[in-house]
DNA sequence: AAAGCGTGGTA
DNA sequence: TTACCAAGCTT
């Protein structure tokens, strides 16, 4: 074992194994000069916050496809953009997303900020994000710490402390090998590392470019690292959902009040969710329930749905009328669309 | 500062 | 089926 890893030979290995992504500008073409767009690193970045590459990928594509720059985006009605989001999770994202193009629209001109402090003062943009701009869109050593990041520094240098404790020292770790120059590319090139050789599970410390200096390689307990604190068992919920028709075929949504769970995004009238929901129908009529329940697991709970429902011209206490020419179920949060696929037969 | 906040893939 | 996991941020 070395003594040192360096990020030169990180460099070196990823410049021969970049992955390929729609926002990323290639090791060669950053070389010939081309810069990114800050807006679409940005705007991946923001995607990729807890979310796996190969889900962003598309809503990358159908985001700079509608909305090509920040001034579009931030011209875009928050239906829109909500819409536009549904299946991708973390709604919030969206909610900030549009929040900040809008201020980076009216208040910078159309131009992301260039220091690590301008941006995290930009709704949505936090420690990670911030680094993430800085480096891979400014080439500025700001040092980025995600998931990769930690599992690689934990490794490299044996850290035992569990996670989140360990936090501060992994960020001093990393902040040792960030580069001066090629901030971005390095800061790609760990995550890339994390993602596809250091891997949560089984890593394949045999053809690591740092293997020689990995010490959690060198005591045989990398594939345990990082330790975290053990979490919490998720509780079950119930709920009621209710898909309401109209004689025109128009289908009963609400858009769901901007804060909390699945905040902003379209949905059907329904229950709370709770042990003993109350049933909260938003009008008096014959339901039929479906008999399929929805099940569905968000990051704290399990959620079990009794789906009922209904074809009636008797006006709704809430919500409104979608027409079956403008409802797309793809425009709904992915439990609603799950209420959906049980429900639409009912109406055939 | 601990908890809330989605989803789909994988073992 | 269940549990874990992924380029975190906000309050």
């Amino acid at each position: 074992m070395r003594e040192t890893a360096s990020s030169d030979e990180l460099l070196a290995w990823y410049d021969r194994h970049a992955r390929e992504m729609p926002w990323r500008v290639s090791p060669a073409d950053r070389a010939a000069g081309i810069t990114p767009d800050p807006y679409r690193i940005w705007l991946s970045e923001v995607m990729l916050q807890q979310t796996t590459v190969a889900a962003v990928k598309e809503y990358f594509v159908k985001f700079t496809t509608i909305w090509p720059t920040v001034n579009d985006l931030a011209r875009a009605q928050d239906a829109d953009v909500m819409a536009a989001w549904a299946g991708l999770g973390y709604y919030a994202r969206a909610r900030n997303l549009l929040k900040c193009a809008r201020v980076v629209a009216s208040e910078h001109n159309g131009i992301f900020p260039k220091t690590r402090v301008g941006l995290q003062a930009l709704p949505g943009i936090g420690p990670y994000t911030s680094a993430a701009i800085a480096s891979i869109a400014y080439d500025l050593p700001e040092t980025v710490l995600d998931g990769n990041v930690e599992r690689v520094m934990a490794r490299l240098h044996a850290v035992e402390t569990p996670l989140p404790t360990a936090k501060p020292e992994l960020i001093a770790l990393a902040e040792q090998h960030t580069p001066q120059t090629r901030a971005g590319d390095y800061a790609q090139a760990v995550m890339d590392l994390g993602a596809t050789i250091c891997t949560p599970k089984s890593p394949a410390c045999g053809i690591c470019p740092w293997r020689d200096p990995c010490a959690g390689r060198a005591s045989g307990i990398a594939p345990e690292l990082p330790r975290k604190l053990p979490k919490k068992a998720k509780p079950i919920r119930r709920g009621f959902a209710y898909v309401l028709r109209n004689s025109g075929g128009d289908w009963l949504l609400e858009t769901r009040p901007d804060k909390g769970l699945l905040g902003g995004m379209l949905g059907w009238p329904g229950s709370d969710w709770s042990d003993a929901p109350d049933p909260a129908a938003p009008v008096q009529v014959e339901w039929n329930e479906v008999g399929a329940e929805v099940r569905h697991t968000f990051t704290h709970f399990h959620l079990i749905l009794d789906v009922f429902c209904a074809t009636s011209d008797v006006p709704p206490a809430r919500g409104f009328f979608v027409s079956a020419r403008d409802f797309r179920p793809s425009d709904l949060p992915t439990v609603m669309r799950k209420v959906h696929d049980v429900a639409k037969h009912r109406f055939e």
